[in-house]
RNA sequence: GCGCCAGUAGCUCAGUUGGAUAGAGCAUGCGCCUUCUAAGCGCACGGUCGAGGGUUCGAAUCCUUCCUGGCGCGCCA
């Protein structure tokens, strides 16, 4: 619809440079909106307002050489002038309409596009160290990310979702270490407890698990527990085997999917790492000090160099995340998506600054971050304070558990990336209307229940007859159901474009909105068999819309509540 | 001290990339079920868009200086 306006503005201007009104020089990037107020008409144009300066006339003057200048079109009935010179454009009714039988025969494609022309992108997301079980903070970055592919893949892309798994390191040891303690009978209170070591109860449940020699069967390992308190690597193995269980059955709880679990030590085994380190120390960017390996990573851009290979011999954390991203590039991917926690923020310039250095041609913007704000946790009124190391802790199982799964994914992508996120436990267990997630299903639910009633009455529901009469769809809410509807595209577009899954949630409670308003002033199944099918067609088609939109989200849209 | 993110109604948050009179939910008050599910709808109340300066036809939005909160500033990840 915004095209058609465009171009028609297009031939406006264009008739106004051949009669010397303007001058031959001006390029102006033609700007159309949708008005906030429908009294302003449908979609509005600043171009007479942007224009002004450089036709040496007033805007108000301009918009109306412009408008005289429109050529006519069968989707704008007229157009206005209004305030300091917009030019509002009212749309036809039938071309308003016609979105009805867009989504109907575009079913479940509506609104999906091919703007990423097939191209391939990763977005690699949770990532959480097998170290402990996952939080409320994992469960944000799952839901963000399991959303954003959805958006990545229904406007066009080649999505492929990762989760790169930290099996290696110093925090492993750590576990390992925490897990043996309590397999030789500490806990966390003891003054022989491991400095730093992991205190939650999970760990003592890790513990009787591997001496009792259970089995574990993850998806890629199958380790059955020792049960030699003396042994740290065969407690490390079986340990990092539990946590992985666990978090596997989270994310299946939460329905979130990857394509790929990459493995930090399948760098190491590869000689990933040790190529890196050859590379960076041959492309001279390197020094060593105080026993420590470092990278110059502030020839690009960081504010401190940084050590890659500690003075005792291992490596830093950082040296396989550069490893890890040099290889995503020479697995093709031009575009990467990493969505994890601010708090690890600063590895972005770091990632970025050892990629430089690595001299392989890859952008300096490479890859691409989407950084989600911390989660506050509330419960009684209180905050819930996260930690793995002292063990409170509020766990994604816990709330999927608690509050349902359609409910804890909307919650956790319902707001901006960038903005700290409270979760209110009560609010969210409540079940009851402060979930805004049952108030979009509940409009679902209720077109469903229209259909039923129908057929109760031994009717069905002609869509024929309703798509040929869509023109008697005249009532207000009609109209601003019509202009909602019309939208969707736009806003997955946008919410893609900008890794922003939020809009479609907020864009989902103001058509559920505009839909229950609707419903409680105009009766669907009159006796007009006309009217009732044009409603009906209306009504189907919101229905389709919320169920494309939940989708993009992970959540459902049952039939009935 | 430096960097990143934020500051909008009593609370939780939107705000279509600089547009017209700043919106929604919750909370509060008053109405609506013999009619397709009341997990719903309508009306009312509620604002110095953190503060000051700047940019222009026009600023919650961009620039700048402060204030406040969160996160980061490891040879942890």
């Amino acid at each position: 619809m915004k095209e058609q306006i465009t171009l028609l503005v297009e031939q406006a201007l264009a008739a106004l440079v051949a009669q010397g009104q303007l001058p031959a020089d001006v390029a102006p990037k033609i700007q159309i909106d949708r008005t906030r107020d429908k009294n302003h008409g449908d979609l509005a144009s600043n171009v007479a307002l942007s224009l002004a300066k450089a036709a040496g006339r007033p805007p108000r003057e301009l918009a109306a050489q412009i408008c005289e200048a429109l050529p006519a079109s069968p989707v704008v009935t007229r157009t206005e002038i209004a305030g300091p010179g917009f030019i509002n454009f009212f749309l036809s009714d039938s071309s308003s309409q016609a979105v009805v039988r867009s989504i109907l025969q575009q079913g479940a494609g509506f609104g999906r596009s091919d703007v990423g022309k097939g191209q391939r992108v990763q977005v690699e997301f949770v990532s959480a160290n097998p170290t402990g079980p996952l939080h409320v903070g994992h469960g944000r970055g799952a839901a963000v990310g399991d959303s954003l592919c959805r958006l990545l893949a229904a406007t066009g892309w080649d999505v492929a979702s990762e989760f790169y798994y930290n099996d290696a390191g110093a925090q492993i040891d750590n576990l390992a270490r925490s897990v043996q303690a309590r397999c030789q009978g500490l806990t966390p209170d003891s003054p022989e407890w491991p400095e730093d070591g992991y205190r939650g109860d999970y760990i003592h449940d890790v513990a009787r698990a591997y001496l009792a020699g259970e089995t574990i069967d993850a998806q890629d390992r199958h380790v059955t527990g020792a049960g030699d308190a003396n042994n740290t690597d065969a407690i490390r193995d079986f340990a990092v085997a539990y946590l992985r269980r666990e978090q596997d059955l989270d994310l299946k709880a939460f329905a979130v999917h990857f394509d790929l679990y990459f493995l930090e030590s399948s760098l190491y085994q590869s000689g990933a790492v040790e190529e890196t380190v050859e590379q960076l120390i041959a492309n001279g960017h390197t020094y060593e000090q105080d026993g420590a390996l470092w990278l110059r990573t502030t020839e690009f851009g960081d504010d401190k160099d940084r050590v890659m290979r500690k003075s005792e011999g291992g490596y830093t954390y950082f040296l396989p995340d550069v490893a890890y991203h040099l290889n995503k590039w020479e697995r093709g991917f031009q575009r990467v998506i990493n969505e994890q926690g601010a708090d690890h923020h600063s590895t972005v310039t770091r990632v970025r600054a050892g990629l430089q250095a690595l001299q392989k041609g890859i952008p300096e913007g490479w890859p691409d971050y989407v950084l989600h704000q911390m989660v506050t946790v509330m419960r009684d009124g209180e905050e819930v304070k996260i930690s793995k190391r002292a063990g409170s802790y509020v766990t994604l199982r816990d709330l999927i558990d608690e509050v349902g799964r359609d409910a804890t994914r909307y919650f956790l992508v319902a707001r901006g990336p960038s903005s700290q996120l409270t979760f209110d436990i009560d609010l969210a267990m409540s079940q009851s209307n402060d979930n805004p997630v049952y108030y979009i299903q509940y409009a679902h639910a209720r077109v469903c229940s229209i259909q039923r009633k129908l057929a109760e009455q031994g009717e069905s529901w002609n869509a024929e007859r309703g798509i040929e009469n869509l023109e008697q769809l005249q009532e207000e809410h009609e109209k601003a159901l019509l202009r909602r509807l019309d939208r969707y595209p736009e806003v997955v577009a946008s919410a893609a474009a900008n890794s922003e899954p939020h809009l479609v949630a907020n864009y989902l409670k103001d058509l559920a909105a505009d839909f229950h308003a609707w419903y409680n002033a105009h009766k669907t199944l009159v006796d007009d068999k006309a009217l009732r099918d044009a409603r009906l067609a209306l009504s189907e088609a919101v229905r389709q819309v919320i169920a494309n939109g939940l989708d993009l989200l992970g959540v459902s849209a049952p039939e009935s509540m």
